[in-house]
DNA sequence: TAAAAGTATACTCAAATGGTGTAGTTTTAT
DNA sequence: ATAAAACTACACCATTTGAGTATACTTTTA
């Protein structure tokens, strides 16, 4: 019931280029290092925040990284996601396959619940952006 | 950020006990074949549900388990906990120690914030007994 | 007093997680 | 043109966690 570390790396990562300023190319170096990230695990996790969209990447001489929305526009859900995948509360709700007391096709109430739990869960992650984490410092 | 399969199973050996009626006595052999838990494996969680005094045992011959409180009285966040230990969203949130963005001996905005999803999480776990979901069948 | 229950502890195995290493490719300043 | 500074791709490694199993008990009661 824990985000991975990877993920915790990646809210940090979003926030300091939210701090940085939108638009702004950051190198990895600098970035691994502000948020003491060992370089290569960030250069890793960076790739996964690219292609999930959320930053865009420059190569070459004066590359970096930069966001590729406005931090209004960026979920901690987002983040997450982009780092672990979609969010399910338990193995039955991500695929019902794992859940051996299906009955007649549908959940039992042990999984009713958490779906609940999950989606309220959810919404509660969508609801926080960049930009209000930002405007509280 | 999910619950492991033992907590489930946990979750559903619970429910098993209250659609039984409180104060029934039940042996792990038929928990366990109804709920399709590996026998062993069952036995091992039942007794950390009894450490958490959710469940009560009784040995020898006719022995078994039973629920030692009334199902009202049992939360989906009290058998999370009794088999997984506390419930934290993150890392830093369950150690500070692991965090290595400490400003000033406070969080950072980020982890201010999954402070604020774990407390509203917990809330809603805490809110579901077993009771409720009993009546729902 | 034997059998049917639970108890205790330790072990195994596989997958997930966190982190590294090597060998690239792209871009741009000079 | 070209060298250096960046990112990219992919494969590897070590630990931890999770799920499940094995062995040897103890307690209770028919």
């Amino acid at each position: 019931m824990r985000i991975t570390q990877e993920a915790d790396y990646a809210l940090r990562v979003i926030a300091f280029l939210t701090e940085e300023g939108y638009g702004q190319i950051i190198e990895a170096k600098k970035i691994a290092e502000k948020q003491a990230i060992p370089l290569r695990f960030a250069l890793k996790l960076l790739r996964k925040l690219q292609q999930a969209g959320l930053i865009r990447s420059y190569r070459g001489i004066n590359g970096g990284y930069a966001l590729n929305r406005i931090p209004q526009q960026i979920s901690l859900k987002d983040v997450i996601e982009a780092i672990e995948g979609p969010i399910y509360v338990n193995n039955c709700l991500c695929d019902i396959a794992y859940c051996n007391l299906v009955t007649e096709g549908t959940h039992c109430q042990v999984h009713l619940a958490l779906a609940k739990i999950q989606e309220s869960l959810l919404n509660d992650l969508e609801k926080v952006n960049f930009e209000d984490l930002q405007k509280k410092k």
